[in-house]
DNA sequence: TTTAATCGGTTCGGCTCCGAAACAAACAGG
DNA sequence: CCTGTTTGTTTCGGAGCCGAACCGATTAAA
């Protein structure tokens, strides 16, 4: 069965998430380092900044910072591409595993407690 | 009946509208603007800057910067409240209903095209 | 009336981010 | 080799945001 969300419940779930992360703005990512984060963690093939710039439709140098503050914040890791070696492959960590799950057990839970 | 949103699927809802919205890039709101933004179209009394600075945990410059921005956006307005001058109302626009309204379609539409 | 409190806005130095361009390293083909 | 391409990073000037502190206007209290 399908999700059944109206635009009006959409909307309040929105809010909803939205201020809790930035009341408690714990690491706080832009929309694009969110949408990277959540890439890495739902598509699990292999991922190499060209190809992240490519599917946010920005430029190189914005993933290359946006990696940098994700992997001070421990939610990413980087490593070279042994087979080719200009690439560098972006890599999951343990806390950006547990991060992107917070994240989707409060979706979750904000979904069930809208009203009808 | 209350939504039903596993885990698994509000992160895949989540990154599919990010997506959208990081490609797009119409109005790039941040998540303190967007949170604004909704607060006011959903909470349907008066709203003060102190009031905004309260509810999501930021000083009042963070709220009147947001709201400078959004108003250059016209996605809302600023009037001296009558009664007590020294409060400023923030007020609606048509455009800013339709940006809230295209983002819960937006979000309904996702929600509806997850998997199951 | 004078003093204090409240409200939104502005100033300030510091920090982050932006994209275009230049760059170094690594491959590919002749 | 040597030339050209690809990949990720760095540089650069410019723009925007940050919170603490301060400001002017307005209201409330003494």
């Amino acid at each position: 069965m399908a999700v059944q969300l109206r635009p009006a419940q959409a909307l309040r779930l929105w809010e909803a998430v939205l201020l809790e992360m930035v009341r408690t703005a714990e690491p706080d990512l832009s929309a694009r380092q969110m949408t990277i984060l959540l890439t890495l963690y739902l598509e699990t093939h292999a991922h190499t900044v060209r190809g992240l710039a490519e599917r946010l439709g920005v430029t190189k140098p914005v993933i290359t910072r946006a990696l940098d503050s994700m992997g001070r914040m421990g939610l990413v890791t980087r490593k070279r591409d042994p087979a080719d070696r200009r690439n560098v492959l972006i890599q999951r960590t343990v806390e950006g595993a547990l991060f992107v799950e917070r994240l989707g057990d409060r979706v979750a839970k904000k979904a069930a407690e809208l009203p009808h």
